[in-house]
DNA sequence: GCGGCATGTAGACGCTGTCAACTTAAAGCG
DNA sequence: CGCTTTAAGTTGACAGCGTCTACATGCCGC
């Protein structure tokens, strides 16, 4: 019986297993509701087991938006790592794959942007603001290499991550139908965009 | 299967009262957990009585938020027809009034857009998608007048809805604060989507 | 004037988030 | 090495929620 002399106390790391479990549980179908009793539960303890390790339910909500906000901007780093090097190549990349994303972990993406209760507390989290820097370095980037508009960048890297963020958000909702927007409504809206961007 | 709506009935007309004063909770300041039970209580009826018009929660739900999208799609209509003739004037005029909107009723524009259980099926709803055909129409008449490239004017329409959309949630989430995003962040992100919409 | 049916009420059920009191076992101290 | 402190987990309770069923009420067309 090996044990685990890193973690000293009672039973397990019950903080990362719950943590684990409620992600887990967000990336099953939706629908599932979403509950404390039902997290506990799954992890196979008590169900007031996790206020030992989350103040309350928002806590828990706030810390997997966070956890959904590295892994968020993980993907688009590497992601756009791998892309061609011109500024168009990188710019429709890191759409591609930030919709990607949200599209796969749609429960996740809606908690993250979703502004329940102890979200909102996550936005101002530096962890939560990574991504936006991302953008920022990615425009100006672009703008040294003379393909991107010399504007404040972070006015520039804001329009795309409201264009992106909003692109988003309509697809999870089911609004961008090809009957109601047309064909290639993404890859136009995004074009509009960057031509607006371009030098 | 006739719904009379306006003949004098047993107390009231519940259905218009349960609905108004759903839609006034969620004006109050936010964090009021709204509640079926708290609805009936402000209504004066008991707490099952919403049950006979409404099948559930998720079905006020949506109503309200079909309640925003009429709203939303008069003001923008209203708010238009008031300003000068060139598009551009129109679309930044659309755009302000669009996030003063969504600024002035954050807990019913989230209900809109937030992805809550009813309101993905709102989003279906053809009182929904008035907002978009109004943004189409702003589009070919900028296209009529030169203004607008001649692009399909669904794919730009849905540019312009994803922009504003996102900025109007990056508002409401208090991510647009100077010090991160920058000055006229809001400004610089409209002008760089306007310019790639201009002919 | 009467009976049906839409409208509203009362009460119950199982579930939830949260708290307080209790138990357990690892850690720290002498 | 034993004793105490205390963090980690359990149990049981509470109020409040959404929703269902059974019952009461009174307006309607006949």
């Amino acid at each position: 019986m090996t044990k685990q002399e890193k973690r000293p106390y009672h039973h397990g790391d019950l903080r990362r297993v719950v943590l684990n479990t409620a992600m887990a549980m967000l990336t099953e179908p939706e629908g599932v509701n979403f509950t404390l009793r039902e997290v506990a539960r799954r992890a196979g303890v008590s169900h007031a087991a996790p206020y030992k390790h989350f103040a309350d339910k928002a806590a828990l909500l706030t810390e997997m938006a966070l956890v959904g906000f590295d892994r968020l901007t993980a993907t688009l780093t590497e992601t756009v790592q791998k892309a061609p090097e011109d500024f168009a190549s990188k710019f429709f990349t890191a759409a591609a794959a930030y919709m990607d994303f949200a599209k796969q972990n749609p429960a996740l993406y809606r908690l993250m942007f979703g502004g329940e209760f102890g979200t909102i507390a996550a936005h101002l989290d530096p962890r939560a603001l990574n991504a936006f820097d991302f953008a920022v370095s990615l425009i100006e980037e672009g703008q040294r290499q003379g393909k991107v508009r010399e504007r404040p960048s972070r006015g520039q890297a804001t329009a795309c991550w409201a264009q992106i963020h909003g692109l988003t958000m309509l697809e999870l909702n089911g609004l961008l139908q090809p009957e109601k927007v047309g064909d290639n409504a993404i890859e136009l809206a995004l074009t509009a965009l960057l031509e607006g961007l371009q030098a």
